[in-house]
DNA sequence: TCCGCTATGATTAGTGG
DNA sequence: ACCACTAATCATAGCGG
């Protein structure tokens, strides 16, 4: 049973196409679900069976994917059919917001250390410089923290002795 | 090796995640064409990853595929008003990038010790072991840049002496 | 057509360079 | 970051019912 590797090119049997399209179909949904829920991906797919039948799956909402998708690609495209104006409105903002992501989510991980390969030394050193600083504040700050925590802990001490001694006289 | 198998949840590790993301997603992406080519089937995919960068596969063209999904969409599940759908749809998945933004942006500030005064001892904890992995992989990464500066200028070096000793023959 | 089966091929998690 | 490797899991071609 299967015997070898088939080739990928159109099945001529047609029951033997129908039935690996049920196959391989459900692989590919369960796939696509699968790096969706992973990888924290959204995902949306679209199958039209060669008889028309519609299957689909959107992690999200299929509208939003293909929405999320038109923004990417109609920035460069033909849009269809509202104001002009808003959907350019709409496409630069959803850009700005989108660049605005990728920027932090880079710097984010420069900080962290994942992606220093392409920097130069100044680059390094500035970053090295944001470190050091957010390292001693938080540094200082831990400090405060333990030593309230110390004066908390001194006085329920002092209350403690107190009310000790109160009982003893007792 | 694959020691075991996973569960379908959502990878912490970043690294790991995003190794996976990129091997299933080829996966996935083989597996739709594989899919049209032998089924004569015709299919949309389209993934956003987790930082917002868009991949996609249409067997034929994304935008018929698409047109061809929302006339069976709009055949079934009838919309009275599509531009109003479609604001709405818009305007969520822009609170959600927003959203997105003002998670980085306080991450950041969080990092670079600008919001620290609500921080609880152990949050500072885990803030000081980001910044110190950072640090010694900016540190790490410096060092490999000296060394590298360090082998050009020798090299120069040796060039402009073996020049000078031709010169000084003529 | 749609099960179930299973040998085989394909994918991939984890690792190391 | 990428590539390569490998063992283990997973998917499925070809069958039979």
């Amino acid at each position: 049973m299967t015997r070898k590797k088939i080739q990928i090119k159109k099945i001529d049997k047609t029951t033997a196409r129908q039935v690996t399209f049920s196959k391989r179909r459900r692989g590919l949904f369960k796939k696509a679900f699968e790096l969706s829920t992973l990888c924290d991906a959204d995902i949306a797919l679209i199958v039209f069976s060669a008889t028309g039948k519609l299957f689909e799956y959107a992690s999200s909402s299929m509208q939003q994917v293909i929405e999320r998708h038109n923004l990417h690609s109609e920035n460069l495209g033909k849009m269809g059919q509202p104001s002009l104006e808003l959907q350019l409105e709409n496409s630069t903002f959803y850009t700005m917001l989108s660049k605005e992501v990728e920027e932090k989510t880079l710097e984010l991980r420069k900080i962290k250390g994942e992606v220093l390969h392409g920097m130069d030394i100044e680059e390094l050193q500035k970053l090295e410089k944001v470190l050091e600083v957010g390292l001693s504040r938080v540094l200082e700050t831990k400090g405060e923290r333990f030593l309230e925590e110390i004066t908390v802990l001194e006085r329920k001490g002092a209350q403690l002795m107190a009310e000790n001694q109160r009982l003893k006289q007792v």
